[in-house]
DNA sequence: TAAAATACCTGCAGGC
DNA sequence: TGCCTGCAGGTATTTT
């Protein structure tokens, strides 16, 4: 599932494949991958045809690529400055980088043909819980994703901030770490990953922790997104590809996601699955022991 | 106002 | 073989 390692894996590669090329043609072959595009499905082409794509950035779990303001020569009308195609890859989502001609993935959704007559970009998504959208003016910061905090690997990351937001929430620290307008990019596997290593049990109160705590978490949050992000991300039954449809190698590496029955590697526990917000946490009961007060 | 619950989706595994 | 159920889970929306 694409958390912020792969996602930026992904962006790596749209940086890579098709920054700095002109769009020549889109196929919008299922609705609901621009349903967020609420003008529809021919206002989402008749907006890309003809554009530059001049940067590929990151918020989170999103992604967006930055549009030139003007139109390529001879080309389309220009809708003003630095427009934004953002995307999120949901559960299943893909951004392939892909030789034109090559044959149809079963579950493409839009097509993206470049101008060069190079490798074409497609966004195939089994479970459609992905999407793309354009934001008019939205090159910077798109505004459907202002909301989206930063994330542990980002410069800007504000550290003591967080930190302060944390601790008056009244909640379970996995729901805290899952909430992307507190910090973003931390999905199911590097939260149950994070937990792991900090030794914190999900079900932590956030107001009983102190700041130090806190601090440690952050740390194991940072080092397990870095090692997955070393590893080109964590693929489970190639949901996961990269624009080249690679898978990653992260997966080998989880100490507890998915481990459940399995002994831990640090202390010889047996790993157990939990039902959490209509998923799965996976815990180890001897290094992760649950608070005597848990909220859940 | 914050926190929790629910809906959205498809493919696959497992049980019968 | 075919049907049914549960599960995977990020985000927006609705409910508490």
């Amino acid at each position: 599932m694409p958390e912020l390692p792969e996602v930026e894996v992904v962006r790596r590669g749209l940086e890579r494949g098709v920054v700095g090329r002109v769009i020549r043609e889109v196929e919008v072959s299922h609705p609901r991958a621009v349903r967020r595009h609420v003008a529809g499905a021919a206002d989402f082409r008749s907006l890309l045809v003809g554009r530059r794509i001049i940067a590929a950035n990151r918020r989170g779990k999103y992604l967006w690529l930055a549009l030139c303001p003007e139109p390529a020569a001879g080309e389309h009308t220009s809708t003003g400055a630095g427009d934004a195609l953002i995307a999120h890859l949901g559960m299943s989502g893909q951004l392939l980088v892909v030789p034109s001609g090559s044959p149809d993935q079963k579950h493409l959704r839009v097509r993206f043909v470049f101008a060069d007559e190079g490798r074409e970009l497609r966004f195939v998504d089994q479970r459609t819980f992905g999407g793309l959208a354009i934001d008019v003016g939205g090159a910077q910061l798109p505004a459907p994703i202002a909301h989206i905090a930063r994330d542990p690997l980002d410069p800007a990351f504000d550290e003591d901030a967080v930190i302060g937001r944390l601790r008056r929430r009244r909640t379970g620290i996995k729901r805290a770490l899952l909430d992307q307008t507190l910090l973003s990019g931390v999905g199911n596997i590097y939260a149950d990953e994070a937990l792991w290593a900090a030794r914190l049990h999900y079900a932590r109160p956030t107001e009983t922790m102190n700041r130090p705590e806190i601090r440690r978490l952050l740390v194991e949050v940072r080092a397990v997104m870095a090692a997955a992000l070393d590893a080109g991300g964590t693929s489970f039954d190639r949901l996961y590809v990269s624009t080249e449809g690679v898978s990653g190698l992260f997966e080998r590496s989880l100490e507890v996601y998915g481990r459940a029955g399995q002994p831990c590697g640090r202390c010889g526990g047996t790993i157990r699955r939990d039902a959490f917000m209509n998923r799965s946490s996976f815990t180890c009961p001897i290094c992760q022991p649950p608070p005597r007060h848990p909220r859940w």
